[in-house]
DNA sequence: TTGAGGCATATTGCATGCAAACATCCTAGA
DNA sequence: TCTAGGATGTTTGCATGCAATATGCCTCAA
């Protein structure tokens, strides 16, 4: 038995892991896993499988599962493991209103506080998704898209901010992308992404605070029909990753 | 050798731990030693040292110190082990504007989704707290504050939105202690509690936004105060715990 | 006296072994 | 046929041993 993996190539086992952090290696992996949908929601995680996947012993392998239990990928019930965690509608809804929350306590210090330099970054990122979404590139649209979000919660200079504000958008990653599979939501979206910029540039706290909160309500809405529609398809079984 | 304990007793180590959740309870160990200031900011944690205390073998201890690794309680170093790690006062004030958004989130769906049940929960807490200042219990009165914080945000029922909120206060946990000291703030945060419950009572999110949001900005303001005086004091090391 | 190098000890990172809990399958009795 | 119970294999939880790394100490040369 394997894990599929859709994100790395399946080759087999790892090379040499570097010591001192297998662990924290581990987590990441076994987090690209998750999110990229590979295992899907529900699953229960074998740990000798995947220590023969990818290389290592059961510890390492044990505390990378710590690592991602406190960031809500995988929960971890008494002699019975790790399973990957599903999040329903409503749990993603949650979420995107909390990170709404904190893109609202980003955008007025972002404002404040950017640099040029970070301006012009993000100016450089929305340029490169405009042309990922021109040449129909669905994977990679979305990934700079959420990159664009968070450099700009990492513009207000808060560190605390920029680390809850990964974790949660890391948590429900798979569950947006679904959303943006609809390709009539790419050019509003690409709209209002230059609406933020512009916020952004202008310095404009309270503009950019709104426009960034529109933009996941407008963005949530299709994301919502979509999971309903794949959660009845599949008649209340496991949630879909990605597939 | 042996870390101090202030919050629990020292009588040795501990009887037996129960199979399956052993790094879970370690790890809630160790959180209440750091937040409690038992352990100063800036050790390094001997692994042996505390396995001999708690009485647990080191492979709990280490999946411990990840899970506290991600709460960002502690760091660990490649081949270094595990160090608490200090909090600059501009971090603590970083963490409180997050907190500052994360109630600003729940301000409005608490006054939409509170059951009265909840509410006069808060108000049974709010008595107590009132009774500890009352009685001069700086420890009581600070630790029910904090709990009525964590149940007017419980009130959104928002599951995501509870925990990163939890999370983030326990890390800050001590640095904050360190301002409700001064006693003479007692008096005027506990009137602004009583215009905080008058506002979940009337269901006003905005009101209760902003209630709370002055709330916690009056409050900063003395733990920054108190926490650069603690800093001047120790000329630039460690943070103090709560000594 | 100081600092570089090297040896000895302490500490961490990881693999592994063993025991406990769990899961599965089989059988005996109703 | 169905179910209780138990035998057997599987999986997890934890302790421990070994190797790698870090740390402290000592020596010796400049």
């Amino acid at each position: 038995m394997q894990y599929a993996s859709k994100t790395t190539d399946q080759s087999g086992l790892e090379a040499t892991w570097p010591r001192g952090r297998r662990s924290t290696f581990v987590a990441q992996r076994v987090r690209d896993m998750i999110v990229a949908g590979d295992i899907e929601a529900g699953t229960r995680i074998n740990e000798r499988v995947l220590t023969e996947q990818l290389g290592v012993s059961r510890t390492p392998l044990r505390e990378a599962f710590k690592i991602l239990e406190g960031e809500g990928l995988v929960r971890i019930d008494p002699n019975r493991g790790a399973t990957v965690v599903g999040i329903s509608p409503e749990e993603v809804e949650a979420a995107i209103e909390v990170l709404i929350g904190l893109e609202s306590v980003a955008a007025a210090r972002a404002c404040e506080r950017a640099t040029p330099q970070m301006i012009a970054e993000i100016e450089r990122l929305h340029a490169e998704m405009v042309d990922a979404y021109q040449r129909g590139e669905l994977m990679e649209y979305f990934h700079i898209n959420q990159t664009i979000h968070q450099r700009i919660v990492d513009c207000a200079h808060n560190a605390t901010l920029s680390r809850i504000y990964a974790a949660e958008s890391a948590r429900i990653r798979r569950y947006r992308y679904a959303g943006n599979r609809r390709s009539e939501r790419w050019a509003r979206a690409v709209f209002e992404h230059e609406q933020i910029l512009d916020a952004l540039r202008q310095r404009e706290g309270a503009l950019l605070r709104e426009v960034l909160r529109a933009h996941h309500l407008s963005g949530w809405g299709v994301t919502r029909n979509v999971l309903e529609g794949e959660l009845s398809k599949a008649e209340n079984q496991t949630l879909p990753g990605d597939r």
